[in-house]
Parts: C-alpha cells; sequence; structure tokens
DNA sequence: ATAATAGTGTCTCTAAGACATTATGCG
DNA sequence: CGCATAATGTCTTAGAGACACTATTAT
C-alpha cells in the first residue's frame, strides 16, 4: 500500500447512542414471580426515516467540534442542579450495515439517573420509559434482554438499538458488585429491597447476604415508610466515602 | 436547533490504536525488585510528522469499507496460523486536540499475543518491543505506567498513547482474576511461575494462592526446565475447557 | 390475630492470605 | 552438601449462601 495522507482518507459519520437506565420502583423482593420488571430504559420514538415510528436510543451524530462525553452531557435533558448522574462510554459500534442511510459508526453510552431528574418532554420526539426484561443463563450470566410494552408484548427497536441496550445490562451487571453504581439508579433516599431488586435483577439470582453487604454503605435517613400493610420500610441513603487515608 | 439531515453532519476522521501486549519472561517470582518488567508493549517509530521520531502505538485510520475489527486484525502482523491470540476494544478517544493535524477519533484495542506470534519486521517502520513499568496505589489499583527503554530511561509516547497503554492495564488488571487474558500472554507451554509474574505485576500484590487458584485451568506438559542451578520448573498448557453441561 | 414484608442471627462453604515445610536439580 | 527456586500443606480470615428466627404495622 502506497503511504496515504492525512488527508487522504474517507471520513466517516460518527453518532452517539446513550442507553439512558433508571429504576422502575416494584417492590418485590422476593417476589418469584420472574415478569415483575426492575430497570427501565429511555427511548424515543423516530418521526423519520429510516425506522420511522419505531423506539429508538436517544442520542445522534456528533458535531466535529464536540468531544463524545459533550455530545452525550448535552444530549441529556438533565433538570437542573442534578449532580447524581453517571455516565460511562460503553463500545464503539462500527458493522457496515448498522445503518441503512450509508455507513455510521456510533459511540455508545450507559447514563444512569433517577427518573425524576431526566425531562421527558424535552426533545422534539415522543419520548417514554420502557421495562426490561433481562434473561440470565445457567451460571447467572446476562443472555439477552427483551424491552417490553405494560401489556407484556415485546417491542422492536430502531438500528442495533437492542444489541446496545443488552451489552450495557451486560456491563453493568459485571461491575455492579464492585461498585457504586446501583445507587445512581435510585433516588436519594430509598428502601433496602428497592436497592436489593436492582442487585437482584442484573445479577439472575437473589442476593442472600445483601442486607450484611451494603450495610457499610449506607445510613438511615430518620424517615419511614407508611401505610404498607405490613412491616414498614426504613429509608436509607448512600454513606457519605470516609477518608481512610487520613 | 433546525432538524439537519444525515448529510448535513460533517464527517469525522477516524483511527485505530492497537495496544499490543506480551509477556517479558523474567523469572522473578518473589523478587523484591520492582525494576522487573513482565509486560511488554509493540511501539512504532513514526517516520513522517507529527511527533516524527516518537514511538507510536501501531493502528492508522480507518477505512470507510471496513469495520474497526477487520482494520485492527489487518494491522496486526500475526504469523501464519496463530489462532492463540485475544483481541478486546477498549475504548474510544474523542479529545479535541489529540491530533494537532485535525479532528481525528481514535478507537484503541487491546491485544494479547505471544511474542513469538508477531511479525515485527512485517511494516514499513520500525518496531520494537518495550518494558512496561506498573505503578499501583496503595489499595492495589493502577496508577500509571512507565514505558521504559532498555537503560531504565521513560520513553516518551506520540499523541496521547501513554494514556491509552494506562487504560489498557487498567482494563486487564480489573479482568485477569475472573478471566482467562493471562494465557494469551505466555506461550502455548510456560512455567506456573512465569504465568504468576503476569497476574503479580497487573495486580500490584504477590498473588499468594496463586497455584491453589491455577490448579484446575491447567494440566502438565511432561516436560521440565533445565541446567537452572536449582529446582527446574515443569512445562503446563491451558487445560481445555471440560464440558460441564452434558 | 393474621398477613406480609422488614430486618437479624447463625451455621456453613469457598476463596484466598500468611507462611511454614518439603522437593529437586545443579554446582 | 548447600543454594535457589519449585511445589505442597495447614491455619486463618473474609465474604457470601442458606435459612431460621424475630420485628413491625395495617387490616
Amino acid at each position: 500500500m502506497i503511504n496515504k495522507d492525512f488527508s487522504d482518507y474517507e471520513k466517516i459519520s460518527v453518532a452517539t447512542d446513550i442507553v439512558v437506565l433508571s429504576n422502575a420502583i416494584k417492590p418485590a423482593l422476593r417476589a418469584k414471580d420472574s415478569d415483575t420488571y426492575v430497570l427501565r430504559v429511555l427511548l424515543i420514538k423516530r418521526d423519520i426515516e429510516p425506522f420511522k415510528g419505531k423506539w429508538s436510543l436517544p442520542g445522534g451524530f456528533m458535531d466535529a467540534d464536540k468531544t463524545a462525553d459533550e455530545a452525550v452531557t448535552n444530549k441529556l435533558a438533565l433538570k437542573t442542579g442534578v449532580e447524581n448522574y453517571y455516565k460511562e462510554q460503553l463500545y464503539t459500534y462500527t458493522d457496515m450495515d448498522r445503518d441503512p442511510r450509508g455507513r455510521v459508526i456510533s459511540i455508545g453510552y450507559i447514563a444512569l439517573v433517577d427518573k425524576e431528574d431526566i425531562d421527558i418532554s424535552h426533545g422534539k420526539n415522543e419520548a417514554k420509559w420502557f421495562d426490561i426484561a433481562i434473561h440470565h443463563d445457567e451460571k447467572h450470566n446476562v443472555e439477552n434482554v427483551d424491552i417490553v410494552n405494560e401489556d407484556g408484548s415485546k417491542v422492536e427497536l430502531a438500528f442495533d438499538h437492542q444489541r446496545i441496550i443488552t451489552d450495557a445490562i451486560k456491563r453493568l451487571a459485571g461491575k455492579i458488585l464492585y461498585t457504586d453504581i446501583a445507587f445512581y439508579m435510585v433516588p436519594a433516599e430509598f428502601k433496602l429491597g428497592g436497592l436489593q431488586n436492582i442487585y437482584n435483577s442484573l445479577l439472575g439470582y437473589n442476593f442472600q447476604a445483601f442486607r450484611r453487604f451494603i450495610a457499610d454503605k449506607v445510613e438511615e435517613t430518620g424517615h419511614i415508610e407508611t401505610s404498607t400493610g405490613h412491616r414498614p420500610s426504613k429509608f436509607y441513603r448512600k454513606k457519605k466515602e470516609e477518608r481512610t487515608d487520613i
């Protein structure tokens, strides 16, 4: 091959796709019912071709004068003052046929938010939260996921967005045990049962020793649930990291 | 913002950068000497501006008719028939100023190979293996790395390649305990001490129970080291996965 | 009192740290 | 034999599975 110069290379369209996840707040700690979904993903209804009318991940083409991180932050319609959210680059998708309009590569991101912190009516397109059904194999590895409508039917997504969401769930399942990511999907004050639901549904099994595991990472807020018909739960918050290096 | 059309977006130059790693085969299992390096990275001497004369990661601009995986596979000068290598997408770098020629984003990859399997004289540019000094903090997290010359002096790399190598080492350190990646950096027949060196230098501490940990993943080859001046080591190979699902 | 979930306590199992002990070939 | 590293064995600790048990509120 002859030594090509910088300007001889074909430039490529670059997009971002953001898997925005939050907790669905379903109290089902010991539920055997696998149809009880715990995580939700934010999807946007496409109003132009291709895939017009289908649901898709938020994102879009990346301007050449922005970094991918900036593009993602700008796209997330976070309410003013929100600091407790989490953003992570996931994977860059470069399959030749992933966009019927032509060659487009896409940098996938994960964003974890408290659902209340996202302004869902911000964009020009219809936006909606969808339940995620996570399927594990017998070794508790995430195998695949389904995005489901309220009536339980599966949603068909635009582009390769089903795969991107699956990759996001795999990534999070792989790191939930040794990171604090779960705290980014719940409100500032939460019930341990609700937090455990996130661990359980990502891990694919019931985390037996959850309260022991989480005990030194949370503290009580003093608030308590009411009118439950059973023993009420205390509300907890994430404990501030203690400095251990003094 | 007005609804832009597909073709209205500025396209961007996309490159790949590959962190090719291998084992340096230094017998220093219990060495306290932190100057004994265990991992090596393959670097290419740049013969054009920018950064002419500096060492850089192999890679290059990505043709619009190839996936990133194809671009990386083509760039790796693997000798014919090599199957035992590992490739993984690392991260996509999009900082505005990472290339002085203009806007270039780069998809970083990790490749783990047995050094003998790479044809280092394949390309038109000078290529060389460099030792990596890995620095951990007190909690054994990878903090940063240095690329060092044979005389111990630090190598200054082109572009943001120092950061990319650091990210690669962090990624590998994070997953070495629950994956088989270490096997991809050693020859088909290896000594347990040599394999442990890879674990030790990525983890940042001496993996005390290493032989117990690795025992059921390896098997003896029957070959044995000679003329060592001390008890000779057996050679081992990676055990084929047993089917547990029959 | 009962239902139903919140929360605690205890026994066990497994992986790994710490470290002493034995094994082996070469000079 | 003694040196140096290979390889094994044992005691201990930390984290988590299993699961019984107690606590608390609404009806």
